[in-house]
DNA sequence: GCGCCGGGAATG
DNA sequence: ATTCCCGGCGCC
């Protein structure tokens, strides 16, 4: 009887978007499991799938799989269902899914040639005796060998552990004393680190609240969503660790999740300290050698415990307990590419199929979370004192409209130099933030007016001093500094707007002996220099740390105690409904950064819209206000949580494509909600999008709006399905986005 | 009649 | 995505 196997095709098109089914050749039966990676013939082509489950009924004529493509299975039914409600959810292929949840790149498995005794532990004694005097390096190598029997050496280690060479150790495997074995070896990212073991801390009342809540809702394998709501600084961690603790009681497996920025050695450093080797560590910083080998070692069982960043939601565990995302209101949960999922919604839905409990952990949620414990979807546990009843730093907001009336024309407050001087003094730290990076954000020629423009990008170019070029954020593209304005010949180019360069520049010249720390994209490229500038600052080596969002994050620096803001209005100015809640998190994280010591902390915050509620409330450290002000704006604009949205792309090279496009989907969209007679669904656009020319694409955009998902996907997917056969689609590439994040 | 191009269909 | 297939058309 032939064996039959159902495969998805790794081709992401529409038409091959199901499954295929393949026949097992005799030599590989028994050895193909749903989850294996296989060679398959489609067409006249060779190319991979995935091998989804055994079928029986085939009524028509099959190919042979020709071989298998991966020495694992690489993912269980239970992943397999979060594929398929992944690509439901987020219109995607199954395939997209499906390779966003497998280990990426080839899985190769290193193995290493290590040494072993060829003769009996008595013959091997025998023989040192024998050789011993006219060989003694060989000898020693035989002894060594005999010492240490778990050693595993490959023969230069071993040549060097009796200080000998390898033509020694290859001398006995000549005469048979030795010999060779393949052993397979798992790259360990961490080998040399140290982590300091920790005990658990006797929890405060709040968390004990918290982990008791938990614990109830583990022990009844009941797929819970927590939201754990705790002021910076107030030990969610701890609460963390104590209930993976009990998950791995249970016999379970837990996942962290956090945001990559915050994947520093100190975080892993806590869930080692406290877990050792059962915690396996995934990030994007690991080659896809070491990537596959930390996710075989959750594989096998060999760890319980997996950290990482968004990807880590996919950790192949049996027997989930318990799914954390810290920092759960954090934007890179938010994959970019295809497919666009949010790893805060998967870690739902998974812990969901597993009866496991979810714990969402951050000091300022975001409205969708936030909204769901206000609908009793999830529960709120709240943290509101931090460790050792440190107050919240006072904020002292500046408005720079002011100062600039009483003649400061300084980007620096009367109040932050004052501030920053008394630090010095004091010989306390600062941190200074600005959401820009480079020396200035455009260049223009005051002559006629021209600004240097991306060629390939609608935005203006940022000047960086440091390399003295002209930088696109959004692409990849530099050129040089011009002397001479490129249109009117003019020599009167002037660089506005400020970047983390010029802040630099501006105040090392306000305060000469002080030691400055940038911290950007542009310091942080090499290998472990983000590393390096936090822990230069964390030993003291600087007085300033001064950057971008990096600086905000989640570190604990117990000597500074002054945050300054230089504007909080950039993250405002953007043209997105969730500018005031983005705006709200970043003050709040960055206020966060200071007072973590024993010395109380301050914050100042400059801004022109000072009376802004985002500024204010954050000020007052007052999410409630907060969410209860958005969440009316929201309510009133029928945006998230009260809504889905789904954001359709259209982009092509030629502008007049994308617009008739654009132009054509929307005309269908609107007929078709006309004839749905339906108030449930919104359109709005065709639109150029926020960053109208991207990478050398013309982008326009459309938004569905509606309550029920359900409806858009429908919408969304009829629509497409008839502007194909209005119009031909090639040169435009139309790419959708279910529940966006940013750009809007 | 032959060969080339383009659109549409099929890929197990 | 890529290949295949078939009909249409220009060739001379």
């Amino acid at each position: 009887m032939k064996k039959y196997v159902k495969v998805a095709v790794d081709l992401p098109v529409k038409q091959v978007n199901k499954p295929f089914t393949y026949h097992l050749p005799e030599e590989l039966e028994g050895e193909v499991e749903a989850g294996h990676k296989v060679k398959i013939p489609f067409g006249n082509r060779r190319i991979e799938g995935y091998v989804l489950g055994k079928t029986n009924e085939v009524d028509f004529e099959t190919k042979p799989i020709l071989e298998l493509a991966s020495p694992y299975r690489l993912f269980n039914q239970e992943l397999l269902r979060v594929a398929r409600w992944m690509a439901k959810y987020y219109q995607c292929y199954l395939i997209t899914a499906l390779k966003a949840i497998v280990p990426s790149g080839e899985q190769k498995i290193k193995t290493k040639r290590v040494v072993r005794l060829a003769q009996s532990l008595e013959k091997t004694g025998q023989i040192i005796e024998q050789i011993q005097s006219r060989a003694p390096k060989q000898a020693a190598i035989l002894s060594y060998l005999l010492e240490h029997p778990d050693a595993n050496l490959i023969m230069t280690e071993l040549a060097g552990a009796v200080d000998t060479t390898s033509g020694t150790v290859r001398r006995l495997k000549e005469k048979g004393f030795i010999s060779y074995q393949w052993l397979e070896v798992k790259r360990n990212p961490y080998q040399t680190t140290d982590f300091v073991q920790t005990e658990p801390l006797e929890p405060t009342a709040e968390q004990s609240l918290a982990i008791e809540e938990i614990s109830t809702a583990l022990a009844e394998a009941n797929a819970k969503t927590f939201l754990l709501k705790g002021i910076t600084g107030s030990g969610k961690t701890e609460v963390y660790l104590q209930v993976i603790a009990q998950a791995l009681t249970k016999g379970q497996e837990a996942i962290v999740l956090v945001p990559e920025i915050s994947l520093t050695p100190q975080t892993i450093a806590r869930f080692k300290g406290r877990f050792g080797e059962q915690v396996a560590v995934l990030h994007s910083q690991l080659s896809t050698g070491e990537r596959f080998d930390e996710w075989r070692k959750i594989k096998a069982g060999e760890v319980k415990i997996a950290v990482g960043a968004r990807s880590a939601v996919f950790a192949p565990f049996e027997d989930l307990g318990i799914i954390i995302i810290d920092e759960e209101h954090e934007t890179s949960y938010k994959q970019g590419e295809h497919p666009k999922y949010h790893a805060r919604e998967v870690a739902v839905k998974r812990a969901e199929l597993n009866g496991a409990v979810t714990i969402l952990g951050t000091a300022t949620p975001s409205l969708e979370a936030y909204y769901r414990t206000q609908a009793g979807d999830y529960q709120l546990l709240g943290l509101s004192t931090r460790i050792d009843d440190r107050p919240l730093p006072p904020v002292e907001v500046v408005d720079m409209r002011e100062e600039l009336k009483d003649d400061n024309r300084s980007m620096f407050s009367r109040l932050l130099q004052e501030k920053l001087a008394q630090m010095l003094e004091q010989n306390e730290q600062s941190i200074i933030f600005l959401n820009r990076r480079g020396f200035s954000t455009f260049v223009q020629c005051r002559e006629c007016g021209y600004v240097m423009e991306c060629e390939a990008c609608d935005v203006s170019l940022t000047y960086h001093a440091q390399s003295n070029l002209l930088q696109c954020h959004y692409c990849d593209h530099k050129e040089r500094n011009p002397d001479i304005c490129p249109e009117c010949e003019s020599r009167y180019i002037k660089y506005f707007g400020l970047g983390t360069e010029k802040v630099e520049e501006q105040l090392q010249e306000l305060l000469p002996e002080a030691n400055i720390l940038r911290m950007d994209v542009d310091t942080t490229r090499r290998k472990g220099s983000y590393q390096r500038i936090l822990s230069d600052f964390k030993t003291g080596k600087a007085d300033i740390l001064l950057g971008t969002q990096m600086v905000a994050k989640g570190h604990d620096f117990s000597n500074v105690t002054l945050v300054g803001v230089i504007t909080a209005d950039t993250s405002l100015n953007f043209p997105d409904f969730r500018a005031g809640e983005r705006t709200f998190q970043l003050l709040t994280q960055v206020a966060g950064r200071t007072g973590r010591g024993d010395k109380a902390g301050e914050v100042v915050v400059q801004s022109y819209t000072p009376e802004h509620y985002s500024i204010q409330l954050a000020k007052e450290h007052d999410y409630e206000s907060f969410y209860n002000y958005e969440i009316e704006q929201r309510k009133a604009c029928l945006y998230p949580p009260y809504s889905h949205l789904v954001n359709i792309i259209v982009a092509s090279e030629e502008e007049e494509r994308v617009i008739k496009i654009a132009n054509q989907l929307g005309v269908i969209i609107n007929s078709y909600l006309h004839n749905l007679d339906s108030e449930e669904v919104m359109l709005l656009g065709p639109v150029p999008a926020p960053l109208s020319k991207l990478k050398g694409e013309f982008r326009w955009q459309l938004i569905l709006k509606g309550t029920e998902l359900e409806d858009l996907r429908q919408v969304n997917e009829e629509s497409l399905e008839q502007l194909k056969e209005e119009e031909s689609v090639e040169t435009v590439r139309v790419s959708v986005d279910v529940d966006p994040i940013g750009m809007l």
